[in-house]
DNA sequence: ACCAAACATGTAAATATCAACATGTTTATT
DNA sequence: AATAAACATGTTGATATTTACATGTTTGGT
């Protein structure tokens, strides 16, 4: 259903992005749960110009390197706002290979299936301190809980620089959101591992 | 990397499928964590009986219905365990929508945030109860880990029947492992869901 | 006897995704 | 001055996946 429509629309409602910056945002977090390579970018940038949801404009970078600014339109916005407040139904499937493997256990030696799944367990663990890493720097950006009704004052304003509470209204809401799931997921994955990883020794 | 070819191949490994049968199991346990319609089905395997690594041989059910039983070769078995043994990295992104759209939450009322939010938390508790379920049904096939050490008697065998303790031999084991799996995932989502759904009120 | 649900197998067309091909510029380092 | 990494934009071909089209049988319930 056209999902990369919607999650370029989604970044271009903020700022305004080239194909190589959309690429590059998903490298970052919102990558944990939607991506796609610059092959499938760049077609669908020239889509959505097509059909009026964005417009470019070419800027020059340095010499002569041209790179095309996108910006969304009414139309756009109008049709990101309509899939955004949708509510879907769960996929019946989130794929995972290495589970589907797990599954198949009894094709493999103990060896076999004790090397696969310590792997595993190394390659999430190492996942989840990054996530982590990245989340103890994001959460600087946020008033705590306990100053945010504090009476404010010009020397406490200053010591927060423009801090928000994490709140609805904080423009890096959904930055902490999905930073926050990202962890979960992962946490959840590296417990389960480790609750398992013995039945192999 | 055609892991709808090994999905199928791990199946057969353990009986004989029919086209239709796969689908069903698509729709079982494994079904969290791998699918395929059966428009893809029919056609994987076609082309895995020409690289034979599968056979089939036609049941007739009922009066004429034909029904295609396929089996893996030597040759499929080997490709399998080939598969099966080899680590993977991990994938840059694990798809999913909904948290596509909390991560562009900004672009949504309060009042809309709140009705996709708590529409999540229903269909995901849902979806954990379900699971729940399931495993409560599957659990008691293995024997408990008290009883696994106890000295066998006529008695006693009897009173567990044919369940075996939850080890790498057992046969269930697979089965097991991705009910637990998705059980963890759904629990983690539930609680992540819950611990963020008063920013919406 | 009728009917619905489940069983059973396929194809066609559209869409989504990825790997590889293809080319060139700019910036930072040595 | 050379070079590597990052910046920048595309296309092509192969796969993977979904939706819709297409057809027919068997089983269980009324």
């Amino acid at each position: 259903m056209r999902v990369l429509k919607y999650a370029i629309l989604g970044l271009l409602y903020r700022q305004e992005y080239s194909g190589y910056d959309i690429t590059s945002q998903f490298k970052q977090e919102i990558g944990q749960f939607w991506s796609a390579k610059h092959s499938q970018i760049y077609p669908e940038l020239r889509k959505l110009v097509d059909e009026g949801l964005i417009e470019f404009r070419t800027q020059i970078q340095g010499e002569k390197l041209e790179k095309k600014m996108y910006t969304i339109t009414d139309s756009g916005r109008q049709q990101l706002l309509t899939w955004a407040a949708q509510p879907e139904s769960l996929p019946e499937t989130e794929k995972d290979e290495f589970m589907l493997k797990m599954y198949f256990i009894h094709t493999l030696s103990l060896l076999e299936a004790r090397t696969l799944f310590e792997d595993q367990l190394r390659q999430r663990r190492a996942k989840l301190a990054d996530l982590q890493r990245r989340y103890e720097q994001l959460m600087p950006v946020f008033v705590s809980e306990e100053n945010k009704a504090t009476p404010s004052d010009r020397a406490h304003e200053h010591k927060n620089g423009d801090r928000l509470p994490l709140q609805f209204n904080n423009p890096h809401l959904g930055h902490y959101l999905v930073l926050s799931k990202a962890l979960a997921r992962e946490q959840s994955y590296v417990d389960w591992l480790e609750r398992h990883v013995k039945l192999f020794s």
